[in-house]
DNA sequence: ATTATATAAGTGTATATACATATATTAGCG
DNA sequence: CGCTAATATATGTATATACACTTATATAAT
């Protein structure tokens, strides 16, 4: 749907803005699209990204904080999402044997399964 | 900041998902740098949009559905959105002379002063 | 005229976001 | 070594988002 037609308006101060109003709308219809996909596997968008993520470096395991500098949206609080996933039993947290303030966190086998089934339903967006 | 830089990784599965997340890292960063700049005025980018929706009406107020029809994103709640603006005085709400389920909106006097004050701080974004 | 359907606004609620603060641990430095 | 600062994670909390549901009113159908 074009964006004149989406917020009903063809008036736009500039083409910067014109621009900008785009990005957002895009950004919308893909996060909605994406977090509705993920529904029924219940799961948000932003812990579909961590476990996709952690996928990136299986089997390695990834620090919190190396999680976080990789989501886009940087105002996520990690830990927290792991919480969720925790709870799932799709990650787990590990001791760091480097330093004691990190937690590693990994995938678990059933973590994967579950990333590969959601990956096939939000594969169409092509994200 | 380039996207790569910004998740901190070079590697896309596709020149489109690439596109797709630079648009949604583009609309994350316009967001959130709009929404700090409108915190001093004690106002969310949502309840911004608002207020610059009735703008573009005024004098005339405008039904509650209609608002919604202009927002980027759709699943945005309005009338709670007018409700945090109402206690805020910078709304009103008024009776439909045509239709009892209809709700109108307009500016208030004081609303438009902050509206005003307040896009003198968004406008460095140009939105 | 009466019932059913559609529409508009508002409300309830669970989860997510943004951000401040707390806790634990390590690193730096006199 | 002992103190301070920095770092990593976790927690607390207020607000926003998403979406289901409710209420009130209007329109349409029989």
């Amino acid at each position: 749907m074009k964006l004149e037609q989406a917020i009903q308006t063809g008036k736009f101060s500039s083409d910067k803005h014109k621009a900008v109003l785009n990005i957002l709308y895009r950004a919308w219809i893909v996060k909605t699209k994406i977090s509705r996909e993920l529904k029924p596997f219940g799961m948000s968008h932003e812990q579909y990204n961590v476990l996709r993520i952690l996928k990136g470096s299986y089997p390695n395991a990834m620090r919190v904080k190396d999680i976080g500098s990789r989501l886009i949206e940087k105002s996520s609080n990690v830990p927290r999402i792991i919480d969720k996933l925790e709870d799932k039993k799709m990650v787990q947290r590990l001791a760091s044997p480097e330093d004691n303030r990190e937690t590693l966190i990994n995938l678990t086998a059933s973590g994967i399964k579950i990333l590969e089934a959601s990956t096939r339903s939000v594969q169409p967006n092509t994200i």
